[in-house]
DNA sequence: ATTGGGACGTTTTTT
DNA sequence: ACGTCCCAAT
């Protein structure tokens, strides 16, 4: 008990005494959350409240794990339920499955099962997709399932012709899943939630099973996880939940932040708990997070403050491009390392993409520093391994079609599209499983005997494989890749590519088998197994115990902690995001993440900026973020490059005209990132693209340049081929055999061109090899046509 | 049926 | 720059 209440603040034991009824913990960076959250369960038990009763339910498996080890330490061996959403929902649906109309050995679609899916389904619907990508009909669909709107209550509300065409798809994609005895990650929370609304026995069954329930991270519910909350705590209204509104960074996935803001409204009996007192961060860092969030509008003032001592400034860094800022990282941290006896466990970078970590790795890896990368590609994407995995699949749950048109030619056996095209068709008519369609080979029209033959002979192969499915795992993997001989046809399909760690990939697939027969001695069943790898992301494959710098992106860095934190980028149209700042909960949300971001920073922080910045391949002026212009300037330590030399003060005209004051470019000014096919794409709406495709390509050129020119502007920057010659070199100046001039390749010669307009793209071979340009921005110069 | 080359679109963030 | 999709050649 004393170990338990010991060493608490007062609001810290006011939470964790709390025991019946509604409780908002709000809770900013830094504040002892977990530590609260587990020493109230551990209080709870203490005073008599039955573990089996309590589930704790957060958003990542690393926050589920990391929890469960400290109550571990304060109240050991005590079944309590942990886990994420999307785990706990699986684990009713496994039990409730009927109730959904599925079986319980149903499968869960991960993002590329479901796209080729949706494929499929936008195929059967037969809708014309001239003006929705698949892309879009799946967003809007996942985002009716966030919000529990069911594809009968969108067919009659769609209004938006995007909608339209996703609300025929819909159901068409529903029935599918169901048929394929399969759900999406959306479903999880969309079946349990209307299977609460609809079973009211159910509900209040599980309403009392689960008397006792805690949502982590309360602001990042949607409506799906908030009804499925709500449903489980109204006989017993012990519904704890801990949150921050400044740190909702998932709107985008359907994430409502009045869940968390109209909390008191929805529990009127709610006691709630502030905490305040940051134990984190150093001041410094604290002020500047505290005076950016304060510009969000929708907000909930909340002061932060801490004890700890003051520390260094936070650094605001130039540097000339995105390879530079990755080298000045590298050099800083190993430079920290061998003189101030920090370990590269105690650095993370932190960067609005994924696609940002590729030349920090680089820098990473030249100076020979441990890294780990969360979220880059991971293991389970690799071909190999999802051949494997679909064999499992298809092994566990038959109906299992993605799985199925995945391995049904994998290895190559004769079975080609065409006849594949068939048996889908006879699926869909039939509304069986292509597994089954399969078997009725002879009687499905078209099929020539001979693939008919093939066909039969990869149903046999299954059959011989399915007769394993409550083996170990081990044995069943090793069977499978023997029988498939799919380590031969690696060999073979990887000759010329030297790429020999496919094989090595399937030997740590292997490998992972094992480890998990070990771990799950009782319970390791195929099902489990595949539901694990399912709901695991990579982001819970962070190593505390490795000693490595850690790179990932801002939403992966939530609820983690660093001593030293580099944030990458801070750029406009990469924080805030091109794609997000449109709007003003957008861009409030896009503030928020770089306030999640700051906050990860125990001692030191480092926000950079670039000059330049490569995405996808052609290089553009940056502009710095607004969000710079919300912080205490005047207490931060600016410095250009490598250089310790105060830029910012300086006259412009000494660094090559960079604008003197973080003053917001004017309103057009500026997205150099937003598209790499140009501006011109991007231009108010009604001359969009069409029509810029049919303008001559010598306008299109001046077009692009003249628009460029005005970002350059804006910027205050002259961009890279103005510098060069000063003028405009029209697309059309290129044709084959062209001589041309590149300030870093030297002089060569254009062997190809391609596409048009902005996209118009020249191959050109210099003495030491071969590289593309996009004519419209190349660092190009004609020496003789 | 399989393979390989080329055009084309695409990525913001993740369970 | 990269992956996916389509088509032509074998």
């Amino acid at each position: 008990m004393d170990a338990i209440l010991n060493g608490l603040t007062e609001s810290q034991k006011q939470a964790v005494t709390h025991i019946d009824g509604p409780l908002l913990i709000l809770a900013g960076p830094g504040s002892g959350k977990t530590r609260v959250v587990t020493h109230r369960i551990a209080y709870m038990i203490s005073q008599g409240v039955s573990p089996s009763q309590i589930a704790a339910v957060t958003f990542t498996n690393k926050a589920a794990d990391e929890m469960r080890t400290r109550l571990g330490q304060l109240a050991p061996g005590q079944p309590v339920w942990m886990g994420t959403f999307h785990r706990f929902c699986a684990q009713l649906l496994r039990r409730y499955a009927s109730l959904a109309g599925l079986s319980e050995n149903y499968s869960i679609y991960d993002t590329a099962d479901s796209k080729q899916a949706m494929k499929r389904a936008i195929a059967a619907a037969n809708v014309s997709t001239s003006h929705t990508s698949p892309e879009q009909i799946t967003s809007i669909i996942s985002s009716a399932k966030n919000r529990l709107v069911t594809p009968e209550m969108m067919l009659s509300a769609s209004s938006r012709t995007g909608d339209a065409v996703a609300a025929k798809v819909y159901p068409v994609y529903q029935q599918q899943l169901l048929t394929a005895n399969a759900v999406d990650f959306d479903d999880l929370l969309f079946h349990v939630a209307i299977m609460l609304r609809n079973n009211p026995e159910l509900r209040e069954d599980l309403d009392s099973r689960f008397r006792y329930i805690l949502v982590d991270e309360y602001q990042d519910t949607n409506l799906a996880q908030y009804a499925i909350v709500r449903g489980l705590s109204i006989n017993n209204a012990n519904l704890a939940v801990t949150g921050d509104p400044d740190q909702s960074i998932y709107g985008w996935r359907g994430a409502d932040l009045n869940n968390i803001l109209d909390f008191e409204k929805d529990y009127p009996a709610v006691t709630t708990v502030r905490l305040e007192q940051n134990y984190r961060s150093t001041p410094n860092i604290l002020r500047v997070a505290d005076q950016l969030i304060r510009h969000n509008q929708k907000r909930k003032k909340k002061d932060l403050y801490t004890h700890n001592p003051e520390g260094d400034p936070v650094v605001l860094r130039m540097y000339e491009d995105g390879y530079q800022e990755a080298d000045g990282i590298a050099d800083a941290i190993s430079n920290a390392i061998r003189t101030e006896g920090m370990r590269p466990r105690d650095f993370a970078i932190l960067c609005r993409m994924n696609a940002l970590t590729r030349s920090l790795e680089h820098s990473m890896r030249s100076r020979g520093l441990p890294y780990q990368i969360i979220n880059g590609v991971e293991f389970y994407q690799r071909k190999e391994i999802k051949d494997l995995l679909a064999y499992l699949h298809l092994i566990n749950n038959p109906s299992h079609d993605v799985a199925f048109q995945r391995v049904v030619n994998v290895p190559t056996r004769g079975i080609g599209a065409k006849t594949v095209e068939r048996l889908r068709r006879y699926a869909d008519v039939n509304r069986i499983p292509m597994l089954q369609a399969a078997r009725d080979v002879y009687k499905i029209e078209g099929i020539a005997k001979r693939s008919a033959t093939f066909v039969t002979r990869f149903v046999e192969l299954y059959d011989r494989l399915s007769k394993k499915a409550s083996a170990t795992l081990e044995d069943l993997l090793r069977y499978l890749v023997e029988e498939t001989k799919y380590e031969a046809f690696l060999e073979k399909s990887s000759v010329d590519q030297q790429d020999s760690s496919a094989i090595g990939n399937v030997d740590e697939f292997i490998s992972a088998a094992v480890e998990f027969d070990r771990q799950h001695p009782e319970d390791g069943t195929l099902e489990a197994f595949l539901e694990q790898v399912a709901l695991v992301s990579d982001t819970d494959a962070f190593e505390e115990s490795d000693d490595r710098v850690t790179l990932m992106t801002l939403h992966a860095a939530k609820g983690l902690e660093f001593p030293c934190i580099y944030i990458v980028g801070v750029e406009q149209g990469l924080l805030p995001h091109s794609r997000s700042m449109d709007t003003d909960a957008g861009f409030e949300e896009e503030r928020r993440l770089l306030f999640v971001g700051i906050t990860r920073a125990m001692q030191r922080l480092q926000l950079s900026v670039c000059k330049r910045r490569t995405v996808r391949g052609d290089t553009r002026p940056a502009v710095p973020s607004p969000f710079l212009n919300e912080l205490p300037l005047d207490e931060l330590k600016k410095v250009e490059s490598n250089v310790d030399r105060d830029w910012f003060d300086e006259d412009p005209d000494a660094h090559g005209g960079y604008p003197d004051s973080w003053d917001l470019p004017d309103e057009d000014g500026g997205d150099p990132l937003a598209d790499d096919s140009g501006p011109t794409v991007h231009e108010s709406a009604a001359t969009a693209y069409d029509e810029v495709c049919q303008l001559p390509e010598a306008e299109i050129a001046e077009r692009v340049e003249s628009k460029k020119r005005k970002s350059a502007q804006v910027a205050g920057l002259k961009t890279a081929a103005d510098m060069l010659n000063g003028g405009v070199t029209p697309v059309t100046a290129y044709r084959e055999g062209t001589q041309v001039r590149h300030t870093e390749y030297g002089d060569g010669t254009v062997v190809s061109i391609t596409g048009r307009g902005p996209k118009r793209t020249a191959t050109v071979r210099f003495d030491d090899g071969e590289h593309n340009f996009r004519l419209a921005f190349a660092k190009l110069e004609v020496i003789d046509g």
